[in-house]
DNA sequence: ACTAACCTGACAGGAACCTGACAGCGCCCT
DNA sequence: AGGGCGCTGTCAGGTTCCTGTCAGGTTAGT
């Protein structure tokens, strides 16, 4: 998943990074709302879920998220707040946000949160996702096919999981960038072939195969 | 385990510390509600049993209790109280207590009780546990494989513990330090994997094997 | 056949991890 | 008090593993 972090508290924001890291998502940054904003209207296509702080230096995180939904997007939204004051809260889910928790806040219950933000977008079961023959455990970032955990890195166990969510539509190798890396990682579209490669060597004969289609992108087709 | 005790009483408090300590639990000490407060508000996440004073100088525990329970979190809380009247108690359980004890009481019992409770917590047989062809005796803190006690030291049985705790799944060095530090003995995460090194050396050919899951941390697997 | 798109083996940088050596500390024994 | 011993944390150096880059080969489409 793309994440956009907007929180000011470097403490907290360097380890929503890591932790969110930890688990194959890809995060990027912002401490400040000009800066939040900037990123977001330079891709707004880009992110699956805004983490957005409430309190900031230079406004509040809810200007962001009435100036997304503007937009329209459907991207996922979940809100970090001071103390809970139920006015507050309100507000922000009137205004849009899908799902908002107090600070000070437990790891596990924001995974939990982030899992169910998740399976409401794509309208599926979370946390442990099959496909096919095949099982994905989120929580534990490990992919299994016929009873066997398979073995995958970090970078080809992200290119799968987003084939797969495809559901055999076809993924551009551009898509495929902005799903694995963040704006400061940007690098070339051979990097994808590469781990493309990869990847199909290890999941030979497990179930899935993956197609090129020459000028597009690549799919995923279950036998 | 990782216990908080607020204890006002410093002889009391200095020696429920040592005698948890001697049984390998992970201990952090608070004399005033305030400062308890301030320790479980930082991170409620890291531990597994709180033990409190009801009579503070500056409140009562039962308000740490109040907090704690309101904040969603399945701890488990045994409160110490000084009388026996069946009014405090009545009101302790209703509000969250998991189990109390009257002053004086008798260490051994207070073991029996903190078993019973981490048992309850975890849904599992407690006292003696079973891991495959190996056992723990949480009683005398020793462990057991093939008939044999095999000589661990504190810090590699910990270690273990947590991660058959586990059950096979991933644990990070980030969780297994919060596991084995209080939060006035920080260290780094090299710590962990020295000790790692030293355990599997010690349990070699016993049934157990521990996997490193590069970036994610640690995982026990039975042969 | 020519070309762009794609694949792949080899390589290098760096991060994560392991390990042997050592020093500090507490404990026990004399 | 002093010496010996066991347990732990730190550190430095080495090893392993992951990943992006590159060069050259292969394939598909015109």
């Amino acid at each position: 998943m793309n994440i956009l972090i907007l929180e000011d508290t470097p403490s907290l924001l360097l380890s929503l990074d890591r932790h969110f890291k930890a688990q194959g998502h890809t995060v990027d940054l912002a401490d400040t709302l000009n800066s939040a904003q900037k990123i977001w209207r330079d891709d707004p296509q880009r992110f699956d879920l805004l983490v957005l702080d409430e309190n900031l230096p230079d406004g509040l995180g809810s200007q962001l998220l009435a100036e997304v939904r503007a937009d329209n997007s459907d991207v996922s939204i979940l809100v970090l707040t001071a103390r809970s004051q139920v006015n507050d809260v309100v507000h922000l889910l009137d205004v849009g946000a899908d799902d908002y928790m107090t600070k000070p806040f437990e790891f596990p219950e924001l995974d939990a949160r982030v899992r169910a933000l998740h399976r409401r977008r794509l309208s599926k079961p979370a946390g442990l996702v099959r496909y096919g023959r095949m099982e994905y455990d989120a929580a534990q970032n490990l992919f299994w096919a016929a009873g066997q955990q398979v073995p995958l890195r970090q970078r080809e166990l992200q290119l799968l999981i987003v084939l797969l969510e495809a559901g055999g539509n076809v993924c551009s190798k551009a898509k495929l960038l902005t799903k694995l890396y963040n704006l400061d990682e940007a690098t070339t579209e051979n990097a994808v072939e590469v781990h493309m490669g990869r990847l199909r060597k290890r999941i030979e004969g497990l179930g899935v195969q993956i197609e090129t289609v020459r000028g597009l992108g690549y799919r995923a087709r279950c036998e």
